[in-house]
RNA sequence: GGUGGGGUGGCCGAGAGGCGAGGCAACGGCCUGCAAAGCCGUGUACACGGGUUCAAAUCCCGUUCCCACCUCCA
């Protein structure tokens, strides 16, 4: 079995071969920290993590690089207002970031380098480009120094646009640019700018254009060559296309796959601080979500379709992975956590298939369906096999309820102690229920589940959870 | 105007020529002292109009509506 996946590049479904076997070199384009993430980024975040641990699942090493952009347009606009460096409002949203990302369960990159830190690199590939006929320093004494789109004939390959179809970019006066679509490598300093966010560069002190630090950063830490690189279907174009352009022209072959994923709409268009249409993942918590639960919403419809956010969408996700969620637990009390075991084929062939987490998640519900009547039969031996493949399932999604990523407060010292209280309470209701007085075994329930206790008998006896 | 992606049952959401993915909700049944949880069963869905085919949600043509990108954007 191959993973296979699409690749926007070639607009078709491919077997991926990596560059070495058993290894895979992953480059995420990651956010511009001029504010916190909404879930739209977030969705990003946790479609690449699943990619990731499917890799690491299917034996691969995987050298993740996920960037910070911490320089550009919006953030010095907001370090302006906000009276600060525009270091110390990248750092901040970064921050913010990562601890938002870390709640939900996406591993850490492998590295995760900024933008201006690369600031060397940036310098040696725009030479190399104006070395090789495909960049030049703008005759009007800017500063900047241009991408020169005519002189690579392939431009406009990956969004499939044609340059003569396309708009101007507009990240420079046009006078100094041979051609409306030339962009930015360099920017020469501006008066009304931050005086921090420059550095020399042989043209001029200035700073980076958007599109050279990823090209910059690729080569760093996967080389010139590399596997697969991914972004949000709105990166394509133009930051996807620059970026294959400044690279190819320099002469590396670049990523081998493009893996774009669809974008999160809210109220009919995408999500976007621009918009206004923003949700954060605090704002779900305080709605009493759990993160886990948020990032089944997120990783349950494919990757390449657009979710239409909606509460009930999303509660209704809730509720289903509580269904998963609910079974792992039963199992537990009954045969322990035992070991994270194999994948069904079925599930792996889904996965395989472009990463097709809809059909995974079938899968996963069959089996949990089955097991949950094993639990009722009380095959002990049965469930503990099914309860290994679950959390192998669970697992790959990163919504393995055993995980101490999402353990919960249950487990610590204070659940103890309301476990032995829970308990006396239901030895006199088992009690009563032994002398067939359900008027008081019904009231214990009854007092117990206005406590916040919810009581159910199973076969086992009586188990108790805090309602949530 | 140019380039892509879509419209699937009450809701979410896979599928992409022929066995009704899966989840949520609803209804019926089983289990239960009653519940809860769980299991079993029920629904005749594929934007619209034509066409191709023994067979179309899936292919072709036309219509229509929606989204993204072409400007900073996950």
């Amino acid at each position: 079995m191959t993973l296979r996946l699409y690749d926007t590049a070639t607009r078709s479904v491919r077997d991926f071969v990596p560059m070495t076997p058993g290894q895979v070199g992953i480059y995420l384009c990651g956010l511009t920290v001029q504010g916190g993430p909404h879930i739209g980024h977030l969705r990003s975040g946790v479609n690449y993590d699943v990619l990731r641990r499917w890799f690491l699942r299917s034996g691969y090493t995987v050298n993740f690089i996920r960037n910070i952009t911490d320089i550009d347009d919006k953030v010095l606009v907001k370090a302006t207002e906000q009276g600060k460096p525009f270091w110390a409002v990248a750092y901040a949203n970064e921050r913010l970031l990562s601890a938002t990302y870390l709640k939900l369960g996406v591993l850490p990159p492998t590295y995760e380098p900024r933008a201006t830190g690369h600031i060397t690199e940036m310098h040696e590939l725009i030479q190399l480009l104006i070395d090789r006929g495909h960049a030049y320093p703008a005759p009007d004494g800017s500063g900047d120094v241009y991408f020169d789109v005519r002189s690579h004939e392939e431009y406009g390959s990956l969004s499939g646009q044609r340059p003569d179809d396309m708009e101007p970019a507009t990240d420079g006066p046009e006078r100094a640019k041979k051609d409306p679509r030339d962009f930015a490598l360099w920017k020469g300093t501006k008066p009304e700018e931050p005086a921090d966010a420059n550095w020399p560069s042989p043209w001029g002190t200035g700073r980076p254009g958007w599109h050279i630090e990823c090209s910059a950063m690729c080569w760093r830490y996967l080389g010139t060559e590399f596997d697969i690189h991914g972004g949000g279907l709105d990166l394509k174009f133009p930051h996807h296309e620059n970026e294959i352009a400044q690279s190819h022209a320099a002469g590396h072959p670049f990523a081998r796959y493009w893996v774009h994923h669809a974008l999160l709409n809210l109220g009919g268009s995408k999500m976007a601080k621009s918009l206004g249409n923003v949700i954060n993942l605090e704002s779900l918590v305080e709605a009493g979500l759990r993160p886990v639960e948020v990032r089944y919403y997120l990783l349950a419809p494919h990757y390449r379709s657009v979710i239409d956010y909606s509460q009930e969408a999303l509660e209704e996700a809730a509720a289903a992975y509580r269904r998963l969620e609910n079974f792992v637990t039963r199992a537990v009390e009954l045969v322990g956590p035992g070991v994270i075991g194999e994948v069904p084929d079925g599930f792996a062939e889904a996965m395989d298939d472009d990463l097709n987490t809809s059909r995974a998640l079938a899968v996963l519900h069959d089996v949990v369906r089955d097991a949950n009547g094993l639990l009722a039969a009380g095959d002990l031996t049965a469930v503990s096999t099914a309860l290994s493949t679950v959390r192998a399932m669970l697992d790959v999604l990163g919504l393995d309820p055993l995980d101490a990523q999402w353990a919960s407060t249950q487990s610590g010292d204070l659940t103890r102690v309301v476990d032995s209280l829970v308990a006396l309470a239901l030895e006199q209701r088992t009690a009563a229920r032994g002398r067939k007085d359900w008027a008081a075994a019904d009231a214990v329930r009854d007092q117990l589940k206005h406590a916040g206790i919810a009581v159910e008998d199973t076969p086992a006896g009586p188990r108790w959870t805090l309602e949530s």
